[in-house]
DNA sequence: CGGACATTTCGAATGATATCAAATTAAGCT
DNA sequence: AGCTTAATTTGATATCATTCGAAATGTCCG
């Protein structure tokens, strides 16, 4: 579970939007495909995806199967982000031409 | 400048290297591509990518080309995030069986 | 001007992703 | 058992991504 396939799962508008629907509370994936204008094996693909990213789980109950938002990859997320701005620290600027002539 | 492009940025261990480096200070297309073991041209790619997704600068300096790390990008990102995870307060679980039919 | 260097653009090969229709599995219902 | 509904898997196709070598662009310096 790398943060590649967190960022590639999150780097397309459907999925998003799946996320932003389940942040409202748990949904079925019929639930989930109907507000869509895309087939069930596309919305089916795409909670795959999310699913092997961590970022939703799945849990059958009898013939659907519901859908939830898994949040702790969203840490790791804003944790990576985070880890990122704190380098920023008294870092350099890279030097031109006059600054390395006089030593500036 | 949609979140789309900059999360399919950061879904590539290149890229994100790119960045950690770019955190520590500015850099020149070369010095960037000597740090990875691919070929000019692809982390030129690379690099457009990042620039595209409004996650670097580029600014010509004489021959170079000098990168730099632009934050104000990042911040949409964990904006994002956090209003995502805002909009979790008070949802709903999705009912089972029992629970509907006791009224629980 | 002409050569050396830094970087990007072009063309092509290979691999990954999105999408749908059709087939498949699984559960509930009569 | 047979039928319907829910959801996934499979197969096909079209589009997009990654990578490289070769060529092109632009800049510096003698």
């Amino acid at each position: 579970m790398g943060l590649s396939m967190v960022f590639k799962a999150l780097g397309d508008d459907t999925r998003r939007e799946i996320l932003r629907l389940l942040a409202r509370g748990d949904m079925t994936a019929g639930e989930i495909a109907r507000a869509f204008s895309l087939s069930r094996p596309t919305i089916s693909h795409h909670l795959n995806i999310l699913k092997e990213a961590g970022l939703v789980a799945d849990e059958k109950r009898g013939q659907f199967v519901v859908y939830s938002l898994n949040t702790t990859v969203f840490q790791d997320v804003t944790g990576w982000v985070f880890e990122m701005l704190s380098s920023l620290t008294g870092r350099d600027r890279h030097k031109g031409r006059e600054e390395l002539d006089n030593g500036k």
